[in-house]
DNA sequence: CGTCCTTTTGAACATTGTCAAACACTGTGG
DNA sequence: CCACAGTGTTTGACAATGTTCAAAAGGACG
């Protein structure tokens, strides 16, 4: 098997955040027991319950975290380039509590759990940095868990609209990233109660055709869905 | 204003896993800018939104966590000694995501939040403990999340009070830690949901009568419950 | 005893989920 | 290019779950 990572994608991971202030040569360290692999679409990278072998880091693609529990399934999140996944799993070197799968076709870098956990105990500046990012994840599960609990579908759907035509900056409108289906599994409901949710949201010049929506009164969308720097800004 | 807390506190805190690591001076100097108080029930203790100036650690009584919405309220956890609560919104100097309120008498430290910051940054065996502590948080949230998701409210429930019975050390009787309310906000459900819940669970061998509950059959009980490592195994 | 609060109960209602069928979209192979 | 299968989405009717409102019952406490 190939081990290392390309030096080519080096700069992409540097960049993040997680391994900003980690000494150079703990950087390469880290790299050369890791590698990169690209994934087909839908193939499952990790399985909740199994031990976290690796920490993972997607450099290109979509992947979905999901969890299920007595033949139910639950989509908990979706990741991102360039970001890293399960890191709580690889330092508390406890199982996986979610399974990842692509999305789309994927470039996923693996680390092995064991040498990060070293580099974490002898590198104060990535302990620093695993700090920063746990406690960012942290506060996005909160915000996830209080969309849930003090929210109906009709209005998680609506919050999510927005946040998501903010991050697209603001065209009136754009494209879903999701399918309707893990849209629906995402915000807590089925694909029936998500279609009949959009409907809802017509009232509020909500327009769907496929997967574009045009949000044609912002404020009066948001006036509906009153969202909230505690629930949904994903920046602090 | 008192300031500097009682050296007779300083064991239990110290005791902490989270200052386990720590050099003995630095604790000296957390404990020297921080503060005890104690607090009679249904006390405010932070309110969600505020800037997060202390790190709290509760000592004894009980602390509940909220957040509230566009007029509704939900309980999202409840804090037991001793532990400390709100670590994120210090170490990211951000607002706090969650408030808090005494349930009981309650005696409370309270260490400045920037001082907790200073000495993350230069204490490595802090950091690092830090580290283990918020990935443990993270990944109760998200067991909570997968809790909400994946189960009915009679699902909930039912392994609420194997957790309970687990924890409590298996008397096939047990006590409600938590009023009824306040549960069946922590279950994500209204009172009047909760009490027909319990009696839904008559099926599987539990007796309510007031704050006692009675599992009568616990492998009958678990059998409908269900309950996964994934979701309800708090030590991992 | 009376007051206040929580809990329980009942009935109506709202929301969400389930099931079945129709529809739309995509890509394949003839 | 079209027919077709396969998948995802929408729709409708219905069932299950959960909420609301009102009222009664129970407990705690002065």
């Amino acid at each position: 098997m190939f081990v290392g990572m390309p030096e080519s994608d080096y700069p992409d991971v540097r960049g993040l955040h997680l391994f900003a202030d980690m000494a150079d040569t703990r950087f390469e360290e880290l790299m050369r027991g890791s590698y990169v692999q690209n994934f087909p679409p839908q193939v499952d990278l990790i399985t909740e319950g199994d031990p976290s072998d690796f920490l993972h880091i997607i450099l290109s693609g979509t992947v979905a975290l999901s969890s299920s529990w007595n033949g139910r399934e639950t989509v908990m999140a979706t990741v991102r380039p360039i970001s890293t996944f399960i890191l709580a799993a690889t330092i508390k070197d406890a199982p996986y509590l979610m399974s990842a799968k692509t999305l789309k076709k994927s470039r996923v870098a693996l680390i092995p759990s064991q040498d990060v956990r070293n580099v974490f105990a002898t590198d104060h500046g990535f302990a620093r940095a695993i700090v920063t990012e746990l406690a960012q994840c942290y506060r996005s599960v909160v915000k996830a868990q209080k969309d849930l609990k003090l929210r109906t579908s009709l209005e998680r759907l609506a919050n999510y609209l927005l946040r998501q035509h903010n991050r697209l900056d603001g065209a009136t409108t754009f494209e879903l990233t999701l399918e309707k289906r893990r849209l629906a599994s995402f915000l807590g409901m089925t694909p029936e109660n998500l279609s009949r949710a959009f409907k809802g949201l017509q009232a509020y010049g909500v327009e769907v055709r496929g997967n574009t929506i045009a949000i044609n009164d912002r404020d009066d969308l948001a006036k509906f869905a009153k969202p909230s720097a505690l629930i949904d800004d994903f920046s602090s």
